[in-house]
RNA sequence: GCGGCUGUAGCUCAGCCGGUUAGAGUGCCAGGUUGUGGCCCUGGAGGUCGUGGGUUCGAGUCCCAUCAGCCGCCCCA
C-alpha cells in the first residue's frame, strides 16, 4: 500500500498524483478511440463468486484473499481481481445478450493480501478491459493491440508480449495426463517445489527457475501440441491476425496464469526494468466463466494492466508522462490589512473568470510572497500595498520578464483578460 | 507463507571498539535590500534516533520482540 501525493517526491515521482491522473487519461482516451465503455463495479463482493470462479488451487483464492464476515453472516471478499466482478455486474443487469458483443473497461482497486515490495502491493489499482459475447480470434488481436497502443503512448516502449494457448476442457485433460505421465518418473530428479507443484499445480511445474527441473523437463509434453482442432485453429488466427497488425511477440509454451478460468489464449507483457515483478499486464479468453456465474454459454476475453507497475517503469526509463497544468497564472501579494481583505475580493473575482489564482494567507512579507509565486511558476503577481491602495491600482509583474505595470483593481475583476498583458508564445 | 537487508531533521544521508550538549547537505523561515522571485552571504526553527522491552554506571550504537520499507522465493498487475 502506497499514498499518491499531491507534490512530485523527489525520489519516488512516480507517486504524484499528476502522474496518475495522466496514465489514467492516457488509458481512458485508447478505450474510447477502440470502443469501449467504463464500467465501475463495488470494490467488495461475495466470497463465492472469486471461489467459484478463480478456482479453490488457485494461491489467490488459497491465501490472497481479504476475506471477511459482514453482521449479517455473509462472507464477503475484497476483489482481488477485474474480470469476475465485471461479469457478474454485466450478467445481473441483463446486459449480455445473445449475438451482440459488450466491451467495457474498468479502473479499480485490487486487494491480494501478500507480501508486498517494490512493483507489489496489497492494495494497488489495475486498469483492464472485458470483450463479452464474441469468440472470434480477431477480438483476442484487438484485445492485444489495445494493451500494446496503450504502453505505446504512454513511453513503455520496452514492453515484450509472451503469447500461449492454453487450450480449453476438451484438450487440457489430455495433455495433463500426459505431463504427469511424463513427469512422474523424474520426480526424485526435481526440486522440492516442483514435486509440491506436481500435486498441486502441474503445469507450473514447467515454468521452474531451477537447472534440475530444467533438465528435467526439457522433452515434456508441450500444451501447444496437445490443442484440440478448435483451439489449435484459433490460435493459428490469432498469429496470423497479430502478424497483420505488426506485434511482435515470442511464444512462450510454459506461459500459464494464475486463474483456472482462463482458455485458449494467454498473453502477458513483462518489462525488463522491474526485476521479479516484471509483468506489467497480463490476460486471455475466458470462454467459460460467464456460464459459471449463472449465465448462458458466452465467450469472453479480457486483460489487466498494473497501473503502479507502469508508472515505476516510466520512472526507471526516465520518461515523463505529460501532467496537466497545475501552476496559477496569477499570484496575488498583499502586504497590510487592509490590501489583504481587498485581495480576497480580487482572488474571486479572477477565479469566477477562470484564471487560476493563489495567493498568500501567513501575512508573509512581500518578498517571501514574491519567492512563493516564483516557487509555484505563476506567469504573473499582483503587487498590492498601501500605494497600490490609496490609488485603487494594482502593481502587475510579469514574472518571465520581469517587467510591471500598473493596472485598475475594478478593471482586473470586470475584465482580467483584457488587463492582463497579451501572453507571450510560450 | 519462507529467507535476507535497512529504519537517525520534511528529503538524501554521516555518526569510530557503547561515553556525556546527535551532525552535514538540501528544503523551510527570517535578515542582508524600511514593498519585489530565481544567484550569493548570514542567522534561525525543525529530531519520541521506527516502536516496546532488555543488558549496562552509561545505548543512536549491543540483545530480543514488534511494525514498516526494500531485495529474493512463491505468486501475480
Amino acid at each position: 500500500m502506497h499514498d499518491v501525493l499531491p507534490l512530485q517526491p523527489d525520489r519516488d515521482p512516480w507517486l504524484h498524483a499528476a502522474r496518475w491522473r495522466a496514465l489514467e487519461a492516457a488509458f481512458r482516451d485508447i478505450c474510447r478511440i477502440y470502443g469501449y465503455r467504463e464500467i465501475r463495479t463495488p470494490v467488495m463482493e461475495s466470497t463465492e463468486l472469486f471461489t467459484r470462479s478463480i478456482g479453490d488451487g488457485t494461491d489467490i483464492v488459497a491465501k490472497e484473499m481479504f476475506t471477511f464476515t459482514d453482521r449479517g453472516g455473509r462472507s464477503m471478499t475484497l476483489r482481488p481481481e477485474g474480470t469476475a466482478p465485471v461479469v457478474r455486474a454485466l450478467l445481473e443487469h441483463g446486459l449480455i445478450a445473445e449475438a451482440s458483443t459488450l466491451k467495457v473497461y474498468y479502473i479499480a482497486t485490487i486487494y491480494r493480501y501478500e507480501h508486498g515490495q517494490r512493483g507489489r502491493y496489497r492494495e494497488h489499482q489495475q486498469t483492464g478491459v472485458e470483450v463479452i459475447g464474441a469468440q472470434d480470434s480477431a477480438v483476442d488481436a484487438e484485445v492485444i493491440s489495445l494493451a500494446i497502443e496503450f504502453f505505446r503512448r504512454v513511453g513503455i516502449l520496452d514492453a515484450e508480449l509472451k503469447l500461449n494457448s492454453v487450450g480449453c476442457p476438451a484438450c487440457r485433460p489430455e495433455h495433463l495426463k500426459a505431463l504427469l505421465a511424463f513427469a512422474e518418473p523424474r520426480l526424485d530428479a526435481m526440486s522440492p517445489d516442483n514435486q509440491r507443484r506436481f500435486r498441486e499445480n502441474p503445469l507450473r511445474m514447467l515454468d521452474s527457475k531451477d537447472p534440475r527441473d530444467h533438465a528435467a523437463l526439457a522433452d515434456a509434453p508441450k500444451l501447444l501440441d496437445h490443442l484440440c482442432t478448435e483451439c489449435s485453429l484459433h490460435f493459428e488466427r490469432l498469429r496470423s491476425h497479430l502478424s497483420a497488425l505488426g506485434i511482435r511477440y515470442t511464444l512462450d509454451p510454459l506461459l500459464v496464469r494464475g486463474f483456472d478460468y482462463y482458455t485458449k489464449t494467454a498473453f502477458e507483457s513483462i518489462s525488463p526494468q522491474l526485476g521479479a515483478q516484471n509483468v506489467i499486464g497480463g490476460g486471455g479468453r475466458y470462454d467459460g466463466l460467464v456460464e459459471s456465474c449463472g449465465g448462458k454459454p458466452t465467450p469472453g476475453i479480457g486483460f489487466g494492466i498494473g497501473t503502479e507497475r507502469c508508472l515505476i517503469v516510466l520512472d526507471q526509463l526516465n520518461r515523463a508522462l505529460e501532467v496537466d497544468d497545475e501552476t496559477p497564472s496569477v499570484f496575488v501579494a498583499a502586504v497590510g490589512p487592509e490590501a489583504s481583505a481587498r485581495a480576497v475580493r480580487l482572488v474571486h473575482a479572477l477565479r469566477r473568470q477562470g484564471i487560476a489564482t493563489e495567493t498568500d494567507y501567513l501575512g508573509r512579507s512581500l518578498k517571501a510572497q514574491m519567492r512563493a509565486a516564483s516557487r509555484l511558476n505563476a506567469r504573473w503577481v499582483a503587487i498590492m500595498g498601501d500605494d497600490e491602495m490609496a490609488r485603487g491600482v494594482a502593481t502587475l509583474k510579469d514574472m518571465q520578464s520581469g517587467e510591471q505595470c500598473e493596472v485598475a483593481i475594478d478593471q482586473l475583476e470586470k475584465s482580467a483578460a483584457s488587463a492582463l498583458p497579451p501572453q507571450p508564445p510560450s
